[in-house]
DNA sequence: TTAGGCTATATGCAAAATGCAGATATTAAG
DNA sequence: CTTAATATCTGCATTTTGCATATAGCCTAA
């Protein structure tokens, strides 16, 4: 359907991202506070940091701007986004590429 | 045992250097093969690349240059490395969170 | 025996990504 | 009103990456 090869392996903290933005559409600064959460405080992205790997998601075609649910409960500033179909197969294939890693790890008698 | 944190996340492409030197002694070319062999090609990790991170990980104590098991049959170019403690431990502690990953992927009904 | 391909490690350099700081502005709480 | 939290974005020095290239030992077949 698409060709993600060239975005595999995902960088850590961009999958981070994409993962945040798998559960529904968010925008930037709650994709930061998700990407903190999630880690239980072990990962912290910047907001430099976070931005451009938006801006380059969304030139990559990954993600793609959308209006927020409810505008009226809504901080003007935010600004949402979501996955496309070639983000969502992303984090599809690069999921899968994981879980092959952990069963190893496992395998290994590490976990 | 060891402050671990300021490795986490791990690169994409370091872990699966870390993974291959999990399960066994080897030298750069060997972890090179391994990485591929893993991903099936879908990951090519370069030499000058490989060898920059082999450098890192033995400067950050990740990583130990070993003695080959058995020294008559191998190329005497050949330096062998192995995963220290510390890097066994950064294995397991990277491979509980990829772990987590996985999972929250799984329950949003991506894999 | 030598030519070619694979194995093996390493460096140089331009381009890209990162980390840190800070600019700017809105909202919420006290 | 003042402060803290929310929110997006840019500048710049440093670090990392990607690509090419250097160097050289090993292996096999013409």
């Amino acid at each position: 359907m698409f060709d993600i090869s060239e975005f595999i392996p995902v960088k850590s903290t961009v999958f981070l991202v994409l993962l945040a933005l798998a559960e529904e559409p968010r925008h930037g600064y709650g994709v930061m506070l998700d990407v903190q959460g999630r880690s239980k405080g072990a990962v912290k992205l910047g907001t430099s940091h976070l931005y451009r790997h938006l801006k380059r998601l969304l030139d990559d075609g990954l993600v793609e701007e959308v209006e927020p649910n409810e505008p009226d409960t809504d901080d003007p500033r935010r600004r949402y986004y979501q996955l496309t179909d070639m983000g969502q197969e992303l984090v599809r294939v690069e999921s899968l590429r994981l879980r092959e890693l952990v069963k190893d790890s496992k395998r290994l008698g590490y976990i």
